[in-house]
DNA sequence: TTACTTTCTTAAACTAGATTAAGATTTGCT
DNA sequence: AGCAAATCTTAATCTAGTTTAAGAAAGTAA
């Protein structure tokens, strides 16, 4: 399969507009692809301008930590999707670190203003457009959290992404549910007693 | 004061370019103003095509009802500030009211559409970009929310909306943080005391 | 000014989830 | 295959915040 594939899919989904040989060409060449292990930090809180990443195969999580030195995890990244601080080129206070072995396309954010501007790919406000679509998948997440019990959280999910339930240690998707791995390990045994 | 100022200070700031008289007259054109008492309902969940709200006075919430019929306040926005549901024009989820009467100009999500290609005004990603930063507003929302205690997230909320604390009841306030109203009046008492 | 509604305060009893501790199981490396 | 590290499970105890109830204070309308 062509290496160019997850970053043209990246802008042909945002854009709705098939790009041509030469945009593809320059498109390409403005990213940089990378290979990490799983468990490598990609930014640090403290680091600025802070690279965008768009994951060819992997898994990735954007996480911080709190004043008790406990990890939050924010967003987790699989194939197809874009993950980084959109706070960039501010200092960040994440951390950008893989799950799996990865391998990822990523820019900078000047570079990345540069694509738009080249192309004239201003975005739309769209509903499909992608920036608009992580708004409304973090402001979900945050109705959740503020008005669902933890087991529904682990529940709702568990159903949505069900591939990522096998793939991320269930620490990591407690602290991404806002709840202690003990608990989760709780609600898990609870629930998965019922389906019995 | 010219009634037109706060969409196009909107538009102004959303895309860092001066409109020419005749866009601002468009853009203009394309608005409705709107004039609320408080406590009015300009949508509630189960409608669809909901519209975008510039306000120009007043104050107004963005809020849904959980499955135990408890309020959950998700965003408060006040002059010069935009407000709506993002997953427009499909049905909504939210409500949306007054707190206080307001003045406000409202668009369908076509007629911004047809406002952004019209002005050919396609927004970029920068930082700056008013999309992008209510992404931002909303992560850390959600950050802090996930890594505080109720106390802290109520000092945070007061000393960067010292003016918010003022106009807003308590009680949404409370549903805002994710808290009881009992409980966030302790924390008030609480943090009052030790301040004398 | 008065009366009613809304908002806020206080506290006792309760609970969802955290903490702590210990051990079991799974995974990965040599 | 064996051992160490990482991950998961279980349960007792604790706590941040909820619920319930009652009354006080503030705001609003007549």
């Amino acid at each position: 399969m062509d290496t160019k594939n997850a970053v043209i899919n990246f802008f042909t989904r945002q854009t709705g507009v098939e790009l041509n040989l030469e945009q593809e060409e320059f498109v390409h060449q403005a990213y940089r692809k990378e290979s990490h292990k799983k468990k490598t930090i990609l930014f640090s809180a403290g680091d600025a301008n802070t690279r965008h990443y768009i994951i060819e195969k992997g898994l990735i999580r954007l996480y911080l930590i709190d004043s008790k030195g406990k990890e939050i995890n924010i967003l987790f990244a699989k194939e197809n999707q874009v993950i980084g601080d959109l706070a960039t080129p501010l200092t960040t206070n994440f951390y950008l670190e893989t799950i799996e072995d990865s391998v990822v396309y990523s820019i900078e954010e000047s570079g990345l203003q540069k694509v738009m501007t080249e192309l004239k790919l201003g975005q739309s406000l769209h509903p499909n457009n992608g920036l608009r679509r992580s708004y409304i998948h973090i402001q979900k997440r945050l109705v959740s959290i503020l008005s669902k019990s933890a087991e529904e959280n682990y529940l709702e999910f568990k159903e949505i992404h069900p591939d990522l339930v096998q793939r991320i240690p269930q620490y990591l998707i407690a602290g991404y549910l806002g709840i202690s791995p003990e608990f989760l390990s709780k609600v898990i045994a609870k629930t998965t007693k019922l389906k019995s």
